[in-house]
DNA sequence: GTCTCCCTGTTC
DNA sequence: GAACAGGGAGAC
C-alpha cells in the first residue's frame, strides 16, 4: 500500500527516467481509471513533454508542457513500471504510455482502484484540492495547531484523525499504527482526549518514522516496488504493523490486533494508552 | 462525521 | 470457499 514514503519513493526513481520524455502515444485498457473519458484522455497526452513530478500527499503528479498536469493515485495495489516498449501486457495493465524514445511507462493495478487524471492547473480534482498538511514540510507549529484544532471537533479515536487525508497528507494504515506506537498513544483514544504532550510525541514520531521510511526506501510489505522494480526495506522495522499474533518487541506483551476507524489496527495495549 | 463500497489476490 | 486487505468517493 502505497503511502507518503512509497509515493515520494517512486517519484524520486521515476523523475530522472521521464523528466524529458515526450509521451508517444497512450492507451487505456480501464475507462474508469482515468478523467476525463479515454479519448480526451489519450489527445491531452499525446505528443506533451513530461517537465517534472511533483508530490501531494498520496498523489504523484506529473507536470506536461502544456501546462496541465497528470495525477496519479496509486490506492492499494498500483503500480507504475518503467520498462521497454513492449508488446504484451502484464495482466492487470489498466494504462499505457509510450514514449519516443522507445520506454513505456505501464500502469499495473491488480485491484482496478488507481486512477489518473489529467487536468488543466485552474481545475485540480476535489481529491487533491481538499489534502491536508504536509507532514515533512509544514512547520512544526502550523501542524500541530491543525491537528489539535481537528483533535477538539472530532468524537472518533486518534487513528481515524491521522489517517484524515484532509487534516494531514500522506498517512496510511501503516504508518499510522506505526506512529501511533512510537508515541505511546492508543490507536482506540478518541481524539479530542489526547493531551497536548501527546501530540507532540505523535508529531515526532510522523517526523522521525516517515524519514526513517523514507531512507529505507519504502515499506515493501504486499506489491510496493518503487519505478525501478525496486523493493524497500522498512518492512523489516515495522514495530507493530502486519505482527498479528506476535509480541511487543519493547515489553513483550502480545500485541491486540482490532477493527478501528474503519482499519485493521495493530497495537500494544501496554505500551499505548 | 461515519459507513459502505469498489476490486481481486492472498490467507485462513 | 469465505474472509480479509484498504484509500477515498459517495451515501447516509
Amino acid at each position: 500500500m502505497p503511502e507518503l514514503p512509497e509515493v515520494e519513493t517512486i517519484r524520486r526513481s521515476l523523475l530522472p527516467l521521464v523528466q524529458g520524455a515526450v509521451i508517444d502515444q497512450v492507451q487505456v485498457f480501464l475507462e474508469k481509471a482515468v478523467k476525463p473519458g479515454p479519448a480526451e484522455f489519450e489527445a491531452g497526452l499525446a505528443g506533451r513533454q513530461i517537465t517534472g513530478i511533483q508530490r501531494r500527499g498520496k498523489y504523484l503528479l506529473f507536470e506536461l508542457d502544456s501546462g496541465q498536469r497528470l495525477a496519479i493515485h496509486l490506492r492499494m495495489a498500483g503500480r507504475l513500471v518503467w520498462q521497454n516498449r513492449a508488446t504484451t501486457l502484464a495482466k492487470h495493465t489498466t494504462l499505457v504510455m509510450d514514449f519516443q524514445d522507445g520506454k513505456s511507462l505501464h500502469f499495473v493495478d491488480p485491484r482496478k482502484f488507481g486512477t489518473a487524471v489529467l487536468f488543466p492547473p485552474a481545475a485540480p480534482p476535489a481529491g487533491l484540492t481538499a489534502l491536508g498538511l504536509e507532514p515533512l514540510t509544514t512547520e512544526k507549529e502550523a501542524l500541530l495547531a491543525a491537528l489539535k484544532e481537528a483533535a477538539a471537533r472530532r468524537s472518533g479515536p486518534v487513528k481515524g484523525l491521522l489517517l484524515d487525508q484532509r487534516i494531514l497528507a500522506g498517512l496510511g494504515n501503516i504508518y499510522a499504527d506505526e506512529v501511533l506506537f512510537a508515541a505511546g498513544v492508543s490507536p482506540l483514544r478518541p481524539a479530542r482526549e489526547v493531551t497536548a504532550a501527546e501530540w507532540e510525541k505523535i508529531y515526532g514520531s510522523i517526523v522521525r518514522i516517515l524519514n526513517k521510511a523514507l531512507a529505507y526506501r519504502g515499506t515493501s510489505q504486499r506489491d510496493y516496488v518503487d519505478g525501478r522494480g525496486e523493493a524497500g526495506e522498512f518492512q523489516h522495522h515495522l514495530k507493530v504493523y502486519g505482527r498479528k499474533k506476535e509480541l511487543c518487541l519493547d515489553c513483550g506483551a502480545p500485541l491486540v490486533y482490532a477493527r478501528v476507524a474503519g482499519r485493521g489496527t495493530h497495537y500494544c495495549p501496554t505500551c499505548q494508552s
